[in-house]
DNA sequence: TGTGAAAACTTATTTAT
DNA sequence: ATAAATAAGTTTTCACA
């Protein structure tokens, strides 16, 4: 799907903020309300836009302790590798899960309430799944910048 | 603010799809809509849902090298870090920063078009900020698992 | 805290340019 | 591809249990 400025821009504000009405994005862009609902709609069919949700404080629910956890595999092999990413995939502590280049082969995102949900984590469910040859742990002290906001530019379009 | 196991629900949805109506909420919950309604404003006004954001496929849109940039600063009195800090979070190609324990200090998630876009973020954008002693990449080979969910329980409550 | 109904507003269609 | 009008549905408020 190509996208014009317009559509750039509808994109930017419901990055920004899903609940915007398609009257204030009309009033912003010199349009009325039904050439905005139908750029949405399209862009939401394409798949562009996958998804709208609502984002916690995690403070606020008592969801303070964040780390990644860097995890290196000693057998590379498609099945035994598959089967770590499945174990690892299904965790409902792990928000994030990246194959990665560099020393380690593996990025864990998981959240917990306390440090000792994060020790049971470790004792208890990492410990428990196989092909695991290292571990690094990278605690979050401060979360300084989050966003999910994608900045689009002409670039990669 | 305390929260029921109702509130907990609505998050959890809401979590997963922020278009979801009062009056689907109320059905599942055997409620009518205007007590949904009110608890859904009090965790907006109490802060617990800070936004509401449309997510996008990064790859439909041309965004599809992300890397995470692990950094340990020289200094770390609190000016020259602070000054750090402040360079990296303005980056527009920077969507999470974090300060972490470990080897490293820093961990920044960064996103762009393509490589030549990450080679000129290192060369351009990176070597111009101060106080930088070492940079480690990870480049993204691929997202496993990407959720801004975060699981709710009665623990951290 | 919750119900039910009414008012205000938004979405989604239709018709026309 | 957009405008204007409209029908359908949702949000929001309010009196009351």
């Amino acid at each position: 799907m190509k996208l014009d400025d317009i559509d750039i821009r509808i994109l930017e504000k419901l990055q920004e903020n899903a609940m915007i009405t398609a009257k204030e994005l009309a009033s912003e862009f010199a349009l009325t309300t039904t050439p905005i609902y139908e750029r949405i709609k399209k862009l939401q069919q394409s798949g562009i836009i996958k998804q709208y949700v609502a984002l916690l404080d995690a403070d606020l629910i008592g969801k303070s302790i964040t780390v990644f956890i860097n995890i290196t595999i000693k057998d590379h092999h498609s099945e035994k590798r598959n089967e770590f990413v499945k174990r690892m995939e299904k965790l409902k502590e792990v928000v994030e899960f990246y194959h990665t280049s560099g020393s380690f082969d593996f990025l864990a995102k998981v959240r917990f309430s306390n440090i000792q949900e994060f020790r049971n984590f470790l004792v208890n469910e990492l410990s428990s799944i196989h092909n695991i040859s290292d571990i690094e742990s990278q605690i979050v002290l401060e979360e300084i910048k989050y966003s999910t906001k994608i900045i689009l530019d002409k670039t990669g379009l």
